[in-house]
DNA sequence: ACGAACCCATACGCTTACGTATGGCATGTG
DNA sequence: CACATGCCATACGTAAGCGTATGGGTTCGT
């Protein structure tokens, strides 16, 4: 019989499908459930492979965050090409994609990773670029809608520590209508 | 010679005591790193004893999340009994407490626990508890400053969200002015 | 003083995981 | 066709960690 998975025609794998693998795993299981043979049964090989691929661990951690904070910053520059006249739509926009249960991996993946930057200075410079990567630009919207200076570095980390911080919060049945508390919380970060 | 630790008088540890010590252990590694027999060299015993005290891991995590969960709230219970007329500064000082580095150890244990929550239920259900408690606090002294009630609830989820996703951001360098950063955001949030 | 309850140490089997060594099979190249 | 290179499997040794079994020491009460 052999009902083996047989996943495919058996395609090599390259270091980038290690790194994607390897950021699925964080994001469902977090930095420390990043272990190399069970990356490589997700992926249906044995770590013979990865060790091909990588050097060890650390060399496959570097990796992740190397790609994801490339992505990230890539992610930042294109958001922030408001057309002139749309800064503040593009402010809200930016609550609303962190504040929505639609962007729910790319979430998962953000905590995962500032988590694993409360034990690991790799970890911790990576987000520190992200993060003034960020701010530096969401400033220049702010500024674009005519917003003081000194005001628009506050907003700034206003607005991504909410996105950031709400994503850990359970406050189910706090209240009944939940679009309107976000629509006031926007106001109140990006008026 | 017989340089062993020899730590005390060799004082016999209840079940209070491996809490304590497992609430270390996550505010330094987080949840996945809490393992008996970590624990119990970090006590100075073997895991003998801790199987005298708990049933099994589950058994210390949950105790763990249960004695977490009353120390929060009687906190939040004890903070929120404000003067009348005092409901404003209590407002900034729970602000102020998570934003400064003084509480570096509640506010780490409160991170690990949110990222525990985002696998395993009974921590989801504890820190569903806490926050919906502190939303309530907050959202009565928001009230009692004269706010309309939605917009009370707006501004409570606004400041804890704030307070926590502040702790999870590395942004050295993008402010010379950290004090005035600070406190306009606290101006935004609780004004 | 003596047994019982309390608290802990030691030893064991099992599982997961790391990193290495080695061999196998494919594909491309001369 | 022979051979090298790329990609992966298997097997090995080691370590950490879970839960159990069992025994030893200490501190009580009677």
């Amino acid at each position: 019989m052999e009902t083996k998975p047989a996943k495919a025609p058996r395609v090599a794998l390259d270091r980038e499908a290690w790194i994607k693998g390897a950021i699925a795993i964080l994001a469902d299981h977090g930095a420390e459930r990043l272990r190399v043979e069970v990356l490589a049964k997700r992926l249906g090989v044995t770590k013979g492979s990865f060790y091909w691929h990588f050097k060890d661990r650390r060399d496959l951690r570097d990796a992740v965050l190397e790609f994801w904070k490339e992505g990230r910053i890539r992610d930042i520059r294109k958001q922030t090409q408001a057309q002139p006249g749309g800064e503040a739509a593009a402010l809200l926009h930016t609550i609303e994609v962190y504040a929505s249960a639609r962007n729910r991996k790319g979430i998962a993946i953000e905590a995962a990773v500032r988590d694993w930057a409360r034990r690991d200075p790799q970890a911790v410079a990576v987000v520190e670029e992200v993060d003034v990567e960020r701010l530096a630009c969401a400033c220049r919207l702010f500024l674009a809608c005519g917003m003081e200076a000194e005001e628009a570095k506050a907003r700034s980390v206003l607005l991504y520590a909410y996105v950031f911080g709400v994503s850990l919060m359970r406050y189910g049945g706090f209240t009944d209508d939940m679009a309107s508390l976000k629509a006031r919380i926007a106001e109140r970060i990006a008026r």
